[in-house]
DNA sequence: TCCTCCCTGTTC
DNA sequence: GAACAGGGAGGA
């Protein structure tokens, strides 16, 4: 379940693999995995990867269309959504498809050839071959809310206040929401909340500015040290190199319901909220 | 603002 | 053989 930290790990991992890497050749297997407001993937073919970025849970890889292109329309970026069992990882030339495999990218790089396979499980990942105007007309795009780790947690506190104002549902919803924060998933709003002491069924509008600051203060650092440890692996989740993350090793609450809370040694308890399996510790979080 | 669906492997 | 995992779209 890759949010914002192993996306960013995944980015990391793969950048100096396709860096100035073309590619020569896509051969893609599930063709419902493409965006129906892409380019064409073949139209990635002859291009340049010349950056590799992260945008909430978003992979861009950036694009440079083939020399002497003319005419044509050309991506100036693909971007990857990794969903829930996606993984972007190079294999040498030759290796057959895995069972999972939705997309290959032949690759042709300063270290040789590679290609670049798009694995997913459950098929719920996504491509999408981008000229800057199909990415600016994309909702999802258009209406990404800030990146957590861009500004200072009082910055981050500034930007989120507006937009928690009116809104009476739950706090964890909001912060699963990609509209109000780019990047958060259920692993890591069960942390921040656990490690601000904020009950996920709050009220957002309910949260004081104290509240709201302690919440970003955690969530910058909850995330800041899933990225050292390269990310959390429950179970599908791999790098680009195929390596598992070692954060999930540290969790608090997520996926620890009905054990002891690690502050005070009561039961965390499992429930609901806005229908995503939510653990909290019911006499630390208020 | 909440519910259902998409998809498939794993767990109960 | 059903329940569950869950990000996001779409509908009630």
């Amino acid at each position: 379940m890759p949010e914002l930290p192993e996306v960013e790990t995944v980015v990391r991992t793969l950048r100096p693999q396709v860096l100035n890497a073309r590619i020569t050749k896509v051969e893609l297997l599930r063709p419902s995995v493409v965006l129906p407001q892409s380019l064409p993937l073949d139209s990635l073919c002859g291009c340049r990867i010349i950056a590799a970025d992260r945008r909430g849970k978003l992979i861009l890889l950036r694009l440079l269309p083939p020399p002497g292109a003319d005419g044509g329309e050309y991506p100036a970026c693909l971007v990857v959504h990794l969903r829930m069992t996606g993984r972007l990882m190079p294999h040498p030339t030759g290796t057959p498809p895995h069972a999972h495999t939705r997309c290959l990218f032949h690759l042709e790089g300063p270290h040789g050839k590679s290609v670049l396979f798009f694995d997913d499980v459950r098929a719920f990942g996504l491509l999408f071959a981008a000229t800057p105007e199909r990415l600016a007309a994309w909702d999802f795009w258009r209406e990404l809310g800030p990146e957590p780790l861009a500004v200072p947690a009082d910055a981050l506190a500034r930007q989120l206040a507006p937009r928690l104002s009116s809104r009476r549902g739950p706090i964890k919803s909001l912060l699963l929401d990609q509209k109000i924060l780019a990047g958060i998933g259920n692993i890591y709003a069960d942390e921040a909340l656990f490690r601000a002491r904020i009950d996920p069924r709050r009220p957002a509008n309910s949260l004081d500015a104290t509240s709201l600051l302690t919440l970003c203060r955690e969530l910058q650092a909850v995330l800041r040290l899933s990225i050292e440890q390269c990310g959390s692996s429950i179970r599908d989740y791999r790098d680009a190199n195929g390596n598992v993350g070692a954060f999930q090793n540290s969790f608090a609450a997520y996926g620890r319901g009905g054990q002891p809370c690690v502050t005070c040694g009561r039961p965390l308890e499992k429930t609901q909220v806005g229908g995503r399996a939510t653990v909290y510790c019911p006499h630390c979080q208020h």
